[in-house]
DNA sequence: ATAATTTCTTAATCTAGGTTAAGTGCTCTT
DNA sequence: AAGAGCACTTAACCTAGATTAAGAAATTAT
């Protein structure tokens, strides 16, 4: 298991009593399938670490019509940044897809860790920075590659996701319907 | 205008004699309309900040398909950030659009900057933050609204733009064709 | 085990937006 | 001011992907 100090210190090196000090800021819980972390609506007041299972977050349009914004499985991230950063409600659901543990830290505690280990800014600048790459470059896709290039995208960017999470979600992140993804799959398949 | 120490200012404060430290590792350059700041296949070396004028970033597909990552006018900031952040060639172009005076660090003085005043580390994290927000938010809104709609919130979010900028880039940026825009537009005149 | 609920597939039909192509009006040059 | 590019429009036709609907397969709950 790829634990929350390893995914720091892959960017910044921390004291072991620095170490110690961010994991009594933190909390960590076991969550079965289904379980919703976060709903739309609400502020979302902590960020969540992955050890182990799987998360997503996604929003509905007018009720009725799921979009995936994010998966996470062990060593990623996941939270809602918009509600998280400006304290307002956000519109997005995290669910858990397969029974988890997650490592929580509350805004409160990571204000605090900010002042006590200033390095941690570094840290999480990093991490904002990375995540915004990312982001850029599934935009381009999306305004560039048709669906069945970036099912291909997907297929070798989250190789372990294909067999673990529903293929519906799958087509949502890709940005396809169910419906539509079946068939493409089943394209790919014949070639 | 809106100067760059202002926009620093927004979310941490530097004294005076920081703020001379940061504008002494800056330079600031004027440009004309159509100068290329960057091409695909380089490595950025530098952020920029917009003082006036307009830019914008884009990648080239197939050696054919434009399509509009960014605009940047007064008080924003643009660069490549994959290419930034990884030292790896790039595939954005950035243009200028309309005449502009730009302040430029080289990542060589960012990281000396983050050496000598490591509160700038806070400041870079709310720029990546925010701009991570705005990114999901304009996935999310490819994912689930007409270009119709992605048009009026691009209207009701950068009305400056509408103006200056010649509309096909508008049309890259939300993600049509310039054809499919005009009709669009027209269609929208009637009502 | 069995019923109930989800998830996935298939197929017919439809549409938002793409493509191609031709023409009109700009705005730079020189 | 005449030409050469660009930027925009219009229109006919095309297609990737959506929608609707119905059945099959897989999970989950009882």
């Amino acid at each position: 298991m790829q634990s929350i100090l390893q995914n720091i210190a892959k960017h910044i090196s921390l004291t072991p009593e620095e170490e110690t000090l961010f994991l009594s800021k933190t909390e960590t819980k076991q969550f079965k399938a289904k379980t919703i972390l976060l709903s739309a609506g609400e502020v979302a007041t902590c960020t969540y670490f992955v050890n182990s299972g799987i998360l997503r977050s996604f929003n509905i349009n007018d009720n009725i019509i799921e979009h995936v914004l994010h998966f996470a499985c062990e060593g990623w991230w996941i939270g809602d940044m918009y509600s998280y950063i400006s304290e307002k409600p956000g519109n997005l659901f995290i669910e858990v897809l397969e029974d988890a543990e997650v490592v929580i830290i509350t805004k409160e505690n990571q204000q605090q860790l900010f002042q006590e280990i200033p390095k941690l800014e570094r840290f999480f600048r990093i991490l904002a920075e990375n995540s915004l790459v990312a982001h850029q470059e599934r935009l381009m896709d999306n305004l560039s590659l048709t669906a069945e290039e970036r099912f291909e995208k997907f297929c070798s960017k989250y190789p372990t996701l294909i067999q673990k999470v529903p293929q519906k979600h799958i087509a949502s992140y890709i940005g396809v319907t169910p419906e539509f993804f079946s068939k493409m799959k089943a394209r790919l398949l014949k070639k």
